[in-house]
DNA sequence: TATATATTGTTGT
DNA sequence: ACAACAATATATA
């Protein structure tokens, strides 16, 4: 059959914690870890809807990544932001396992400024597939999901990768 | 070495 | 128009 066209979520347990997968149209559109987010109750829609073979790619590709580190970026992604954003975020896909890359690099990359590309950065929505972790700061670690203090979770998915 | 200030591009209000 | 920011280079002691 045709992907669904339902709105839905589902959850997934992950060695970092729980995360809400959120797909829309057959793309991922948003993956959060549930203490970051008071809920996405409206996003849920009745499993009848559910797309099962998408549902469990997912779920494999995370599964691989959770047990090896590597990301396999075949799932259609659909972030929404602007122009310079996707451009962002296209260049972080680039980022191969086990490599970083500093804001300034980057910013380098697209013309424009560590800073810029921080507050890109900060406004991803699918980390992991899209892996703004590999974003570090010259000296140091540079922030995640939004200020300093979920850098923990940075720190555990470098490491898994084999960085640090 | 450490701390302060300047400069920077993009975004949200 | 303006202030905020997941940064960084440069100055100052």
């Amino acid at each position: 059959m045709a992907q669904s066209t339902a709105k839905y979520n589902f959850l997934y347990e992950s060695p970092t914690g729980q995360l809400s997968v959120c797909i829309d149209e057959g793309s991922i559109t948003k993956i959060i870890w549930l203490d970051q987010a008071i809920l996405a109750t409206t996003e849920t829609s009745p499993s009848k809807l559910i797309n099962k073979k998408l549902k469990r790619k997912i779920i494999s590709v995370l599964d691989d990544y959770f047990e090896s580190g590597l990301i396999e970026p075949e799932i259609s992604l659909r972030p929404q932001g602007t122009l310079f954003q996707k451009k962002v975020w296209q260049a972080l896909k680039r980022i191969p396992s086990g490599a970083v890359k500093t804001y300034g690099d980057v910013a380098k990359e697209l013309h424009s400024s560590s800073r810029a590309v921080g507050q890109a950065c900060r406004r991803n929505n699918i980390p992991l597939f899209i892996p703004c972790h590999r974003v570090v700061a010259a000296k140091g670690l540079g922030g995640f999901m939004g200020g300093y203090r979920h850098v923990e979770r940075k720190r555990w998915l470098l490491q898994h990768e084999g960085i640090l």
